[in-house]
DNA sequence: GGCATTTTGGACTGCACAGTCCACTTTAAA
DNA sequence: TTTAAAGTGGACTGTGCAGTCCAAAATGCC
């Protein structure tokens, strides 16, 4: 798998992007691996040179490649939750590309396809949600330095899984739009402090 | 299909209920009609005799059963929301029947097999969560009457759905824990009205 | 230019698994 | 007790699709 020319990373780089489409589409379920083929103009060998282990394999990257995407969809406000103007755009930012995307989660119809048991799986998704918590956190500090920043991360988090889970579900952004809208309410006005269950 | 003697019905229900634990444990991809067949004591014709359009349909009865199952799991506090002792004790229940599933969303990973496409799976997704919603919403204009009742419920329905999900995502259960104690808090001390997003 | 390695084409294999078929048995109503 | 309908058993079929194989072409390195 090392060793990979020029020609062979855009090729492998062509059957990630080219599935991720199909996925994104019609959902992991109802691509196989010649339709990857057919929209890749690819062959059968060339699926499986690289990646060596199969369809699983290819599923992995495909859902690697769609996690990344998360995060960088939310920048450059992620990384700079400075100011409550930021957080006011972060939040538009997310509302707006979940609006979008309407019901189609690629990342969460993967991880379905796949099954969390496989551990490489587990760590792609366990990775994303902690950089992407770590940067709430860091983005609460920034504006409520009184603040349990890891709990009000781990709310904020919440909410928007639970806001996309739904809007998945439903088709309705409301829960998305009041979960993180009152989130971000609630640290604006208080500063929760760690509390017993 | 109509004219089940109480045998068949018998029958049906064994199939049913079989099926939803062997995809309870072993996820919905994992299990096949043959599985089934053995698991319940029934032949292949049977199945196709009670759910005349394939495994589909049946997936489907599974489908409703669970969801049944999911409301029914948060009795009787779920009716009688009208206390904040009765809250607590929901919220304990909802935190408590979720930290004993762990990973294992048996609905989430139906519809995820079925597909939201099929219209007949959104039917029961979207009826359980408006059945849930209501019931949540009815507790609001208990404890607090002047509050927005939908728009508090919905903010609860969003951070018990993010919590699961991220109790699936992560095998961790302080996104449920939090969230939900943080929403319910959150309508205890002050009376969200609605305001614009 | 020549040799090794990578890249590519596409036919072929194997099988898991949903779905079919028909014969047999049990149930229940008249 | 007869008989029509519901229930049951299990072998069989068809196929969609992941994965294999080998041979040919392109590429890179000395």
């Amino acid at each position: 798998m090392r060793a990979l020319t020029p020609k062979g990373a855009a090729t492998r780089q062509r059957i990630v992007e080219g599935a991720a489409k199909l996925i994104r589409d019609h959902g992991p379920a109802n691509v196989g691996l010649d339709d990857i083929r057919a929209a890749t103009a690819t062959s059968k060998s060339q699926l499986f040179h690289y990646f060596p282990d199969g369809k699983a394999d290819m599923l992995l990257a495909v859902a690697a490649h769609e996690a990344e995407l998360v995060l960088e969809e939310q920048q450059p406000y992620l990384s700079d939750l400075t100011s409550w103007a930021q957080w006011e755009a972060w939040r538009d930012r997310v509302i707006a590309r979940y609006a979008a995307q309407r019901r189609r989660c690629p990342l969460s119809a993967l991880t379905a396809q796949l099954g969390l048991a496989d551990p490489a799986v587990e760590e792609i998704i366990t990775g994303m949600y902690a950089r992407w918590q770590r940067h709430v956190a860091d983005g609460v500090r920034a504006v409520r330095p009184d603040a349990d920043a890891e709990r009000v991360a781990t709310q904020l988090i919440g909410a928007i899984a639970g806001g996309a889970t739904m809007l998945v579900a439903t088709d309705d952004i409301r829960y998305l739009e009041i979960g993180l809208t009152e989130a971000i309410e609630n640290l604006r006005r208080g500063a929760p402090r760690a509390m017993s269950l």
